[in-house]
DNA sequence: CATAGATTGTGGACGGCGTCCACAAGGGGA
DNA sequence: TCCCCTTGTGGACGCCGTCCACAATCTATG
């Protein structure tokens, strides 16, 4: 049993085996309760019950862990978007319905996927932004959910549906992300940190119909 | 010369004479360049030239601190948005223009200063919305700029004047501020921390313009 | 004007953090 | 088998937030 262990979760082998999966996934928990300042180096090695310098083998120093973790929640965010988008009612998606309803719905649904991840996982979903991105770092795949591919791209290829459908004009295309996730993401942050919380889940509700629906009116032209 | 000083800035007297307020500043310049986690206490402390437990005489702990250091950065917010708002051409606003031409403008404008704000001042616009609040925390006169109105009242008076004009719909008018700092909010956040770092001015304007179209658009119905 | 009491700043200490260095345990290739 | 590289340990350092006891100063009361 080694030495009488100060700290509960010892282990038996010297060696741990998957040390930098379990450091990251003990961040991710960590995040999940405490948001980006929780993810802290000695909390996490010792909750995997290991010393805190063996940290040092995996992760090049605290900010290396973070953006682990960050790139985890991120991948988080991507199956929540993904999640919403494989519960769309299957009428909507029916081979006879009308292929533009069912690529709004798809859009829309990557926004309701959004806001609930943030919603039901603020301390996640402010660690996936909590590491400052470019364009380059947002389409790595080591940020994507089960699709294999991260938020960022999910909503890029909704967008690019409606544009070959002819929903969305090939001139208003360029940027269309940015609108959307600005909407979105702002929404969010103001649910869950901002002068939206403690609002009614009804009126939460209300108001993210509305900005989905500015969304789509801003970007799609009227039918 | 009191005793041989460590730190620099040693003053003559015991007493300091507005310690609080000085505390305050330290921590809105320590925020302006390292964001709200650069708020540290020991740092202020360092830099007013005091011990690192006077802060204790002003603020309950390091949280109350980083409160106020929000609170400021709200303020500085707020008069960036003014100064946009006083910036206005004037022929926009002369006696002889159009009245909702000019309430249009002022939305703008308010919209405009909120992202020049993010974008000149990152750090403080992180730190302006580092804690977290509430509705009744986001009308606080403690967060107000010289007109004496925090952000989220400048915003609120810009629409309650289009409405008071007709130019927005006195039925959409409740929660037509979180449909509008949504979508601004939301871009900001991405311009200084998300996918749009890095992208040139020129690119950034682009979007900066869609994105408030795209709000005026979801919120005034076509003249 | 003196002095008691409330305010405000100081000094020292404690535990927790990130990080560095030297060393030990264990595994893989010669 | 033996050597060496990888991985984990132990101890130390400086910085952080915070607590305690104490000193300097201001103020109110007699």
């Amino acid at each position: 049993m080694a030495t009488a262990g100060a700290d509960r979760p010892k282990r038996d082998t010297y060696r741990h085996g998957d040390l930098r999966r379990a450091l990251v996934e003990a961040g991710v928990d960590l995040a999940r309760h405490g948001g980006p300042d929780a993810v802290v180096l000695r909390a996490a090695t010792r909750r995997v019950g290991v010393a805190p310098n063996a940290a040092y083998r995996h992760f090049a120093d605290r900010d290396a862990l973070q953006r682990a973790v960050c790139a985890a929640a991120q991948g988080e965010l991507a199956r929540a978007m993904e999640a919403e988008f494989d519960a769309l009612a299957s009428d909507v998606l029916a081979a006879d319905a009308e292929p533009v309803a069912a690529a709004r719905a798809r859009l829309r649904a990557i926004g309701v996927g959004y806001l609930r991840f943030a919603r039901t996982e603020p301390g996640l979903f402010r660690t996936a932004f909590s590491v400052p991105t470019d364009l380059s770092g947002s389409t790595s795949p080591q940020l994507a959910g089960d699709t294999g591919h991260p938020p960022f791209e999910l909503l890029s290829g909704a967008l690019d549906e409606l544009t070959s459908l002819g929903a969305l004009p090939p001139d208003r295309r360029p940027g269309a992300e940015f609108i959307a996730w600005s909407a979105v993401h702002g929404l969010a942050v103001l649910l869950i940190d901002g002068p939206l919380r403690g609002v009614t889940s009804t009126e939460i509700g209300d108001i993210e119909r509305r900005v989905l629906d500015t969304v789509e009116q801003g970007l799609l032209p009227p039918p």
